[in-house]
RNA sequence: GCGCGCUUAGCUCAGCGGUAGAGCGGCUGCCUUACACGCAGUUGGUCGGAGGUUCAAAUCCUUCAGCGCGCACCA
């Protein structure tokens, strides 16, 4: 048995365990086990992606279900691997090499090059987010890692297509869909974020046709769409407008045009809301959801101004094709004024839809593209609702559900090269819809799918789907989902569906949502603020176990969390403090692994922390099973801290600074019996640290990841004894409270004195103790109070001689605010007791407390005046 | 606009019907033979405001306010 260090490295232990691990196979899941199954799916990262402080938490809650899953003798699965994240690859490779100038656009290398490029970057930059979970101490099953681009996973994904599109659930349509113009590709709803920004309202006037000095004035946020506009609408209610109805306008823009062919009808329609601006709304079927609704109702002409990039093309006139949408408001404007038909431009903030990746306003835009119609939606809604499949925090549910309730085509094509083809071909007007080509003369659609539609099949198409493998049948349905609430509909909703639809069965029976992280001022963590920190760093300052268990601890269930730096360094700190009460056990001699404290005779204060732990087991059950991850190490934190070190460890002092004490064996064997359990206990929060101590103590011979999880109930202990414990304890408070009020630290020359009045007064031994939780020379009994400062204790009145120290003034008005604090409490409750209404209707048991605390303060008083009288003369 | 969440000590949060708690910070004193990544003590709150229910409310209900988030085709 090597020596613990003084301080915990983690440094030394982590790497080196982490390589046995993997070495010997550790996390291979066995299919044919006879243990239950337990599986959780990791969360794809992006192959591209690098490790947060997000993946951090997410996947330290992973970890930590699937090693108590292996503790509670589960076979356990934690399918590891990444995601090809389309849009987010494919900009990311683009731009890359536009940087090193070998490209100006990825049309320069053609289809089939630049694909090469890309999985030439994703050999050699891929997956670096994989090497970093296993710093963490990830227990994923390597041997499993998945991509969703594998071949084999490409092939699920296709066949999924061709089976829906045979079930008529896909279809192609031309819609108007959200288009980002940066990566020139269409998006899905949950792809465009809201974003309210500050703009113009901008009023113009639009001559009505055929009549003189008449005009119909117009509020819009976009007048570089006017080029664009096919028709005015008024509601037909409206009494202003209702008249126009029928009669044309003439459009503005592009002035050069003659003025016939800017002549545009005036429609009613109920879509327009009256209050609003003049009641007048121009209407842009091409660039506009709302106007091509009212374009096709009126079988208005579309007239497109923007072009795939943003940029104004011809259409919109002279003076603005070729400009930047963002500089053809302001133009368009400009040429208003000029024409003097602009009215005013006032400040205006309204809500416009961004691109999520690429950060740019979206353009609605019409196009041809591929839909899909959800499957299996009823059933992935009550699911939810009924509480089959549950959501942590439950909260979620009630948005998943309305999310489900308005569900909207999803639009799955994407007009990027990085992702899966759609497996449609063409020859002239035949349509063919298979995973293999039909033939040479066949054309295959140039579009790809939305990432999410290969990951929503992540839970089974990682199990080798769709052959029946064992994996499947052992481990699906998966047990919990980790995950951010952020992708409850991009993701968690549609792998539900897919589940239902591809494997009959929900994927997942639980899932958690984690918080989001925040910094110290409440912002986003982001690599542009520069707020982010690197988890590897912070690995290398605090230990994996550390950075583990200082964010889990401030990691609420459902909140978001402010992370500060300080609580990694708790982490530490709490990993040292474990590591330093093992080295002391250690130091008393060799652990045994089979120790049974119940088999020696044992001080109070074994029985005591053996009730604490007992408690503790109890204490965790509920937690887990509500997945209070915080709470659980908060209550791992407060035993191992309080219970354990400052408590028992303080007072096993005495017996192991003394050989012959009848009691040592059996403070040993509680010491041990404690620690094996309660590394047990710790060991999913702190893989490696406890498994370091477990082997260096002898706790087990083998490693401590597939030892047992405690039973609760083994543990037996004398309630009487525990009390007694709790009594020298309250002692020894009572008198570090009296030194401290005469700013005095403890030593070896201080002593207290014992009046005794407990029913079973302390033993010499226990004096010794008490004077070792006082951190003072000793404390003796005395019969007769002297003359010195003094706390009423549960032992009986603690006085502490102060020669010469000891002014009677100051001592009377210290005993006298002591008085008043007793007095406080004891009229809080004397209200109580006093009011008939409450003792008729409060429970006896409650009544009975408010009793004790009434009389326990009284007493107190008296004692006090007692000593107060000593003072007076 | 609809929905959800939050508001408790300087900070981060727990408590969710029966004497206001933890950690950190601040202050004071200690290198006490496991740990200064430590030990001991101490400071500090009318539990966002206003009503109500109850013998009893930080805790339940109503309402208001501030903050955050999600959803939503008001140009």
């Amino acid at each position: 048995m090597s020596e613990l260090a003084p301080a915990y490295d983690p440094a030394q232990v982590e790497d080196r365990l982490y390589r046995q691990w993997i070495d010997r196979g550790d996390y291979r899941a066995n299919p044919d086990s006879k243990k239950p199954g337990y599986a959780i799916v990791i969360p794809p990262p992006n192959v591209t992606g690098i490790l947060t402080l997000g993946h951090v938490l997410n996947n330290t809650i992973q970890d930590i279900l699937a090693r108590r899953a292996r503790l509670l003798g589960r076979e356990v699965l934690w399918l590891p691997g990444t995601d090809h994240a389309g849009i987010a690859t494919q900009t990311v490779v683009e731009r890359t090499l536009k940087k090193e100038g070998k490209i100006r656009h990825r049309d320069d290398l053609g289809r089939e090059e630049f694909l090469k490029q890309v999985w030439q970057w994703k050999e050699k930059h891929g997956g670096i987010i994989i090497q970093q979970l296993r710093k963490l101490g990830a227990s994923c099953d390597w041997s499993r890692e998945r991509f969703t681009m594998d071949s084999a996973y490409s092939t699920c994904v296709q066949q999924v297509f061709v089976d829906l599109y045979q079930k008529k659930m896909i279809y192609r349509g031309r819609r108007m869909v959200n288009w980002c113009p940066v990566s020139r590709t269409a998006l899905s709803d949950e792809e465009v974020i809201m974003k309210e920004q500050k703009g113009l309202l901008y009023h113009f006037r639009v001559p009505v046709a055929g009549e003189t000095e008449k005009f119909l004035t117009i509020a819009t946020t976009r007048p570089e769409t006017i080029p664009g506009d096919t028709a005015i609408a008024v509601n037909p209610k409206d009494p202003r407008y209702a008249s126009l109805i029928g009669q044309h306008a003439v459009r503005p823009l592009p002035p050069e045009l003659p003025e016939d062919q800017r002549r545009i009808p005036i429609v009613g329609d109920e879509h327009v809301d009256m209050t609003f601006g003049t009641g007048v709304l121009k209407v842009t079927p091409a660039h506009d959801p709302a106007d091509f609704l009212i374009g096709q109702k009126h079988k208005l002409p579309s007239i497109e101004v923007i072009d795939e990039s943003g940029f104004m093309n011809s259409h919109a006139g002279s003076v603005l094709a070729g400009l930047d949408r963002a500089k053809a408001r302001v133009a368009a404007a400009d040429q208003l004024r000029e024409l003097g038909l602009l009215e005013k431009e006032e400040p205006y903030v309204n809500q416009v839809g961004f691109s999520e990746r690429a950060d740019v306003p979206v353009e609605p835009r019409l196009s041809e593209q591929w839909f899909l119609k959800y499957p299996s939606a009823e059933k992935s809604r009550s699911i939810v609702s009924s509480k089959k499949l549950r959501f942590f925090p439950e909260r979620w549910s009630k948005v998943y559900d309305h999310w489900m309730e308005n569900l909207q085509d999803w639009c799955i094509s994407r007009q990027l090269w990085w992702g899966h083809r759609i497996p449609v071909w063409y020859r002239g007007d035949e349509v063919r819809c298979q995973v293999d080509s039909p033939g040479s003369d066949w054309r295959q659609d140039p579009d790809v799918l939305d990432t999410w539609f290969s990951s929503w099949l992540w839970p089974f198409a990682t199990m080798g789907w769709p052959e029946k493998t064992a994996e499947l049948k052992k481990f699906y349905p998966t047990t919990d989902l980790v995950t951010g609430p952020d992708i409850i509909f991009f993701w968690v909703a549609r792998m539900i569906m897919a589940g239902f639809e591809y494997m009959g069965e929900l994927p997942f029976q639980n899932v958690y949502f984690t918080g989001l992280i925040r910094d110290a001022k409440g912002r986003k963590l982001s690599k542009s603020l520069g707020n982010s920190p690197d988890p590897l760093d912070l690995i290398a300052k605090y230990g994996a176990d550390g950075l583990r268990f200082g964010l889990l601890r401030i990691a609420p269930q459902g909140a978001d969390i402010r992370y500060d730096e300080k609580q990694m360094e708790e982490g530490r700190n709490f990993a040292n403090k474990l590591w330093n009460a093992c080295r002391f056990r250690q130091q008393q001699g060799p652990s045994d692994p089979a120790a049974n404290p119940s088999r020696h005779a044992r001080t109070p204060f074994s029985d005591s922390l053996l009730a604490q732990l007992d408690k503790l087991e109890r204490d965790l059950e509920p937690l887990y099973a509500g997945y209070e991850f915080s709470q659980i190490a908060q209550a791992l934190y407060g035993f191992v801290w309080d219970e354990f070190c400052a408590r028992f460890i303080e007072t096993a002092k005495a017996d192991f600074m003394n050989p012959d004490s009848p009691t040592r064996a059996g403070t040993l064997a509680t010491a041990d019996y404690v620690l094996s359990r309660v590394l047990r206990l710790l060991h999913p929060f702190m893989p490696f640290i406890t498994e370091e101590l477990w082997l260096t103590l002898g706790l087990g011979k083998t490693t401590i990841q597939y030892s047992d999880w405690p039973k609760i109930g083994e543990v037996s202990w004398d309630p009487a004894q525990a009390q007694m414990a709790e009594t020298c304890y309250e002692t020894a408070d009572a008198g570090r409270k009296l030194r401290g009020e005469f700013g005095l630290s403890g030593s070896a020359k201080m002593k207290f004195q014992l009046v005794p009045k407990a029913k079973t007064p302390p033993t010499p031994e226990d004096l010794r103790t008490l004077a070792k939780l006082l951190q003072v020379g000793g404390v003796e009994l005395v019969s007769i109070a002297p003359k010195a400062p003094m706390t009423p204790a549960p032992w009986g009145e603690l006085y502490l001689p102060l020669e010469g120290l000891l002014d009677p003034v100051k001592e009377k008005a210290r005993l006298e605010k002591e008085i008043l604090a007793a007095e406080t409490s004891r009229a809080r409750e004397n209200a109580k007791l006093a009011d008939p209404k409450m003792l008729e209707k409060a429970p006896p048991e409650k009544v009975a407390e408010w009793r004790k605390i009434e009389q326990e303060a009284s007493e107190k008083i008296l004692r006090l005046r007692e000593q107060i009288k000593l003072f007076t003369t």
